[in-house]
DNA sequence: AGTATATAATTACGATCGTCATCTATCAAA
DNA sequence: TTTGATAGATGACGATCGTAATTATATACT
């Protein structure tokens, strides 16, 4: 049966925001089109109606996640306060609404090329936004090069923070990486 | 039907190695236990007659995998060589045979506690393994530390260069975190 | 306003998932 | 050597996966 172009564009959304958040939270294989579906209150069907296929969902979650995030950056100015809120248990404890990046990033290279365009799209504007936020006593290079490391040792932290059974040295991790970034 | 106590043993050992290679390859939600059994020539069931259940078969994988590359560190004996071969394009490109923990920490978070116990173990053997191979000036506590952060920053920059669909930003990756870890 | 068309959700389908009951062949004991 | 017990691979099973045909209704046109 068919509804109203409103209501299909609002169901659309919420398959869309369901798969942001869950394909972070259980990954991207994790997550059947049934589950991604029934968050949002509708048949497992629905999905194909609205994205084609599950693949194209991926992709569309994925630039999604980083586009929300990308929004929410907007609010913070300085570097090191994003490094104690990224760093922070709180982060950890939350992948579904946290960043894109570290909870994607290990399926990426297993996705359609249009899934990892975006995820490669957004972490340019990440490390663009990194880089701006540097030493503006060095080069353009030299900038661009300590983003990418900063972002690395961010995500790195992150997903084995996440990964380690022991919650003393998952604590241990982000402190010590915090503490490494601060200088 | 029965097989030899050696034929199955070697079957058995057949199916670990088969998993340790694709689960890091595809993912541990990647890969069916049909594919696994498959790929040791067997049919999918034997599986449950060799490890009880899929959940098992993965613990004793992420512990092989780990257990492996655990030995060929033995060979390595400068910070700086492991370093440039953890970074380098060829570790990137094959992650079958490459660091368990850069593979499966992403889905580490959903495995049973006993996967993740065995992660954890795996990674404090790498995080003291690292700890000894710094400089040996400084306090027990403050080379801890920094064998963390250089774990989190190869992880990192190893799975992002994974993770991105442009050669040459996967390239940069790699060659900012090397260059940043020389120091 | 009535009818045709397009669109979106439902439902049915084949394929594949992980698990367990079955059966066969090995190993151990007499 | 023969027989009972047991270990291990097979094949069958229900559940779930992603996709496509079907159905129902909102929208557009006469």
């Amino acid at each position: 049966m068919r509804v109203s172009k409103e209501k299909a564009a609002e169901n659309r959304d919420r398959i869309l925001k369901a798969a942001s958040r869950l394909m972070r939270e259980r990954g991207i294989t994790g997550v059947g089109v049934d589950t991604l579906t029934e968050a949002a209150g509708m048949t497992h069907g629905s999905l194909y109606s609205q994205f084609g296929s599950r693949e194209r969902l991926v992709e569309e979650a994925v630039a999604d996640a980083i586009a929300v995030k990308g929004q929410e950056l907007r609010e913070v100015s300085a570097l090191g306060d994003y490094v104690s809120e990224y760093l922070s248990a709180a982060h950890r404890d939350q992948p579904g609404s946290g960043c894109p990046f570290a909870a994607l990033c290990c399926e990426m290279p297993r996705q359609s090329q249009g899934a990892r365009e975006r995820f490669t799209a957004g972490l340019r504007g990440m490390v663009g936004w990194l880089g701006g936020r540097m030493d503006s006593g060095i080069k353009q290079r030299q900038r661009d090069e300590e983003a990418l490391t900063t972002l690395a040792s961010l995500v790195g932290a992150l997903v084995l923070a996440r990964a380690v059974s022991d919650p003393k040295l998952s604590d241990d991790i982000l402190r010590s990486t915090r503490k490494r970034l601060e200088r």
